[in-house]
DNA sequence: CATTCGTGAAGACGAAT
DNA sequence: ATTCGATTTCACGAATG
């Protein structure tokens, strides 16, 4: 089931690579709001109206190719016949298969003594392409990944990091005495914090087949002993997100983002939980605009106590009016 | 009635020891 | 491994409209 997805998706990029330009994805869809154009914005995997920055999708795959060229000659020796290779392929895309016909190469069907042959040669060939205990393993564990990912919504080229970061993670040994599921999914984490596309530890947890306390304690592992330099997530990149998933005013939305911005410069960041501070934002922005917001909605969305909300939007208002 | 606000106890987490 | 401090959450009741 999984292997199947994963062909799909290589074979439409090997329809669409040599398609496309560099050119960024551009939709012809408008935007249902104000009637902008909405562009993909594949860095965050989300697609926004250019107008007044309104989230409709966060599921964007990124189809285009994952190199840039800058005239025509650098395209043309840039361009690759098949699909490019992938981190998400636990051979990077590059073997081949014996296929499953029983016929020859001119479509005759074989007879039954060299049918067994082939079925033999099958079973040999699957062996070497999956020859050890890593390999199986990263075979397994590329297939969480691209599954987490892509209930999440996050784009091609998270999922890209995260398997890279899984590889560097199997080559350094840390697999021994964890779960696969676990590591996989820190490293969808950790991919999705890395480019600024953060999705909540319980989002992902929501995704995977392990349980929070598992997942935190391996993510916490990998950043350690990888020495992952991830920044403490930006309260700004969950505005849109929730923005859109409250229904709110654009106005709303970017008060949210300038109240974020003037509580960073007074140091009113610190310890506090990036996504809190978010929830508290778009709240506080809302009584600004005055714009009919509960905190039980936000709430909702955000996953963040009320309490909590309570507690940050004060602050939010204090320190906007000092300014 | 729905929503907001404030409280104290309790849990979770990171840092320091 | 334990302790400590700050943050967050839960549960409740009161106030507000």
């Amino acid at each position: 089931m999984i292997s199947e997805r994963i062909n799909a998706d290589t074979e439409h990029a090997r329809a669409t690579a040599s398609e496309h330009d560099t050119e960024s994805e551009r939709s012809d869809e408008t935007c249902p709001e104000c009637t902008g154009q909405l562009i993909s914005d594949e860095e965050h995997g989300e697609i926004v109206c250019r107008e007044c920055g309104l989230v409709t999708k966060e599921a964007s795959i990124d189809h285009s190719p994952e190199w840039r060229a800058f005239d025509t000659s650098e395209q043309y020796e840039k361009t690759r016949v098949g699909p490019p290779t992938t981190q998400l392929l636990h051979d990077k895309g590059l073997s081949s298969q014996i296929g499953w016909r029983n016929t020859d190469a001119h479509g005759k069907p074989l007879e039954p003594r060299q049918c067994a042959r082939m079925q033999r040669l099958r079973l040999w060939d699957e062996r070497f392409r999956t020859r050890n205990s890593k390999d199986r393993n990263l075979k397994q564990a590329l297939g969480e990944i691209d599954r987490m990912a892509s209930a999440l919504g996050l784009s091609k080229d998270i999922r890209e990091t995260a398997a890279m970061i899984y590889r560097r993670a199997l080559a350094a040994d840390l697999l021994p005495g964890r779960s696969i599921e676990a590591i996989a999914t820190a490293a969808v984490y950790a991919a999705a914090r890395q480019s600024n596309t953060p999705r909540s530890l319980d989002e992902v947890a929501a995704v995977s087949r392990i349980d929070a306390l598992e997942f935190t304690r391996a993510y916490r592992y990998l950043v350690r002993e990888l020495n992952l330099a991830i920044a403490p997530a930006d309260p700004a990149s969950y505005v849109s997100r929730f923005a859109s998933a409250l229904d709110v005013s654009r106005d709303t939305e970017q008060r949210a983002r300038t109240l974020l911005k003037t509580a960073e410069e007074q140091g009113l960041h610190t310890g506090k939980s990036p996504i809190g501070l978010a929830a508290a934002a778009l709240y506080a922005a809302a009584i600004q605009t005055n714009e009919q917001l509960t905190q039980a909605a936000v709430s909702e969305v955000t996953n963040i106590s009320e309490v909590t909300i309570r507690n940050h939007y004060t602050e939010l208002l204090d320190a906007d009016t000092d300014v």
